[in-house]
DNA sequence: GTCGCACCTTGACTTAGCTCAAGCCTCGCC
DNA sequence: GGCGAGGCTTGAGCTAAGTCAAGGTGCGAC
């Protein structure tokens, strides 16, 4: 959250994010039940959130990669609703979140930035309904894959190769497909020319037919 | 949000909400797109919200009664992004939000509350991303009713008897399926003496299987 | 180095839900 | 009171994705 801000005033927001602690790859960070009390920004590594029915059923809702805010579910209840699991060795900053609120009533800039990000997570959510919700599984496919580059090149990485973090049933679980569907679906792409797959290591070789499949009335 | 004020305090949270709007049965509150400039309170009537993609497709993303807020997507980027559209002839109490962002500077109880508002709906999405991304046709249309019926409860209304105000195609569109298959799955319950439907009079005659569809391990 | 395990791919078959089509309510309007 | 339109139901056939099953691949532990 970059503001114009004096001095001292950076200093204190510093403290509210001072904190850091390390969350090795299969741990979590937090459970759902658990009590919250802080939110997490991850500075390096890359995550996963899931929800789970009472019966077994469950869904990844999200993956969350550097400078990407985990926990915004808790607020709601005091507990958190999801688990947030590390899909490789992570750092993430914790934010005390009553700390958060103290100094967002101070700093309107900083009330208004931490609005807009909660925002931008209930818009997020809206787009991922739409896929869930009216698209087929190359189209799914393809938007997940456009997505993903797409904050990878807005954090300096190319936006044409990737190695995925996560195995093909959280792909699956995701995009509301089985891991089967996933996997045959890349190999469809593959063989269209659109991706080359090598297991994780993805490189987008036409861009232009990904987005095509998202945006393109269908044809 | 009621909170233990000072009254003098209260007279001016009551000018946040003082402004009145009444929007027609088809008319749109907000679309997509507009600038935001505030949030809604639904006072009475009934509305649904839509997301709609650069093609045709479009998915709805929630149905709002009396006493829910609208237009918390707005924020992220000071415009809308959904549309909001009564279902039928509706009221609803407009939230100047940089009135409401200074209030909440002062008023702990009010800032927190907000927050949770937002959180909740963080969480109701994720619960309805579960629902589209592993739900089969007849438990989506269990959790939809059982839903529907606790919120109304909560208004005062019975548990077990209800006048839908959407058609079967917005329902439909909400747990991503067709219109056709919403209608077929209403017909199977009636059979099954779940439900008595007739149109869009619903009565529940068998809460507890609604219940075991969303709840049991699915047999 | 090789063993084991987690993950991925591919094939054959099944099925839930979609599509297309026809007909029926019901409610507002003339 | 009849007509029309939007909405709902139902049937028949199709298809995208799921299921089950049998390997293949690559990496970490010993």
């Amino acid at each position: 959250m970059p503001v114009g801000l004096s001095r001292e005033n950076l200093e204190r927001l510093d403290t509210l994010v001072a904190n850091r602690r390390a969350v090795a790859r299969g741990e979590s960070l937090f459970r759902a039940g658990e009590t919250f009390l802080s939110l997490y920004a991850v500075r390096t590594g890359f995550f996963k959130t899931r929800v789970s029915s009472e019966d077994g059923r469950d869904q990844v809702t999200g993956f969350q990669m550097a400078g990407e805010l985990l926990g915004l579910d808790g607020i709601s209840t005091d507990n958190h609703t999801c688990d947030a699991v590390a899909l490789e060795d992570s750092q993430v900053c914790v934010i005390p979140y009553n700390q958060l609120e103290g100094l967002s009533r101070e700093f309107t800039e900083l009330q208004h930035q931490f609005h807009k990000i909660m925002s931008r997570e209930i818009v997020r959510d809206h787009g991922v309904m739409l896929l869930l919700g009216s698209m087929r599984a190359e189209e799914r496919l393809a938007a997940f894959l456009l997505n993903l580059t797409q904050r990878l090149q807005a954090r300096g990485f190319s936006a044409s190769s990737l190695i995925l973090r996560m195995t093909r049933e959280e792909i699956g679980s995701y995009l509301g497909l089985k891991l089967e569907t996933v996997s045959r679906t890349f190999s469809k792409f593959q063989e269209e020319g659109i991706l080359d797959v090598k297991q994780r290591q993805i490189r987008i070789l036409a861009q232009e037919k990904l987005e095509k499949l998202v945006n393109g009335t269908n044809g």
